[in-house]
DNA sequence: TGGTAATAGTTGAAAATGTAACTAACAACC
DNA sequence: GGTTGTTAGTTACATTTTCAACTATTACCA
């Protein structure tokens, strides 16, 4: 199991940013996870609600950049736990307006703490311009 | 839709390198998936068989740490295709040694000239400073 | 030697995702 | 006002992934 080729896999960023994602990620995953039965969509969602207070699926799907039916399926999923509220426009009976509930609060409360933690854990593996350098270049690798 | 928490999900590296990774892979993807019908699982286990010449499923599991069942089926998918060619060990008949066909090995060259070409994209919207810190950093980000 | 444990890999059922077609509401234009 | 087009969101079905249980083979050890 010698390497034969020149092509290096742990150079392709395709590659290797999802190698990363997956492996840095799973801690958190246990978290949400193994505590609230979420799946990765749903706390996204959850977590952009807490932060904007008060979005419709389409809002959620621009700035999550997730497919609609992923936001719709984990919309419905927090909703049947209580997590979030749903409300349609008076103007424009298209959108609903979501918003967390007091019991979507606390477990976002909970969740980001853990989030917090977490990624002081991942940042311990750099250093400081690493992490200055990485956030800059990851956000420009995130324009399509 | 006005911010509110003072956390920020741009900052929080799960999220970022996902973003990061979903999205610069998508052209990539297009290529593999509409001119051979493969999946995310089948390239990479084609790339591996190329670039280390003989492995077992194992070896594959470790190196690209994707789960034994994954690895299982990609294997599966590539040796219908012809794509690849398995040959239990004398010694040890619970191994299995994978090595790529010919045919294997023209796809592998047509999608590794992508990948490479791919890679070049990405790499024009980051300075040659952000490229080696990014590459540093995914790489200890990767250690378990 | 025989019995238990460990390992490589596969399979089946359940869960999650992707794709495309769908409904409902509004907009625009004649 | 009625037809056509557009948009927000949902649903149905096919494809993938996950998880746990399974087979087959080898290792360990009394």
């Amino acid at each position: 199991m010698t390497q034969k080729d020149d092509f290096d896999l742990r150079e392709f960023l395709p590659y290797l940013l999802n190698q990363a994602a997956e492996i840095s990620s799973q801690s958190f995953q246990r978290i949400y996870k193994g505590r609230y039965g979420m799946l990765r969509t749903e706390w996204r969602v959850l977590f952009h609600l807490a932060i904007y207070e008060r979005m419709t699926a389409k809002h959620i799907c621009e700035k999550a950049i997730m497919h609609k039916t992923k936001v719709s399926r984990a919309v419905q999923r927090l909703e049947q736990r209580r997590y979030l509220h749903r409300k349609p426009d008076e103007k424009d009976r298209r959108h609903e307006w979501l918003t967390l509930t007091s019991q979507g609060r606390a477990v976002y409360e909970d969740l980001r703490a853990h989030a917090q933690q977490h990624d002081q854990v991942l940042m311990q593996k750099l250093t400081t311009e690493e992490i200055t350098v990485l956030r800059r270049a990851l956000n420009a690798l995130s324009q399509p």
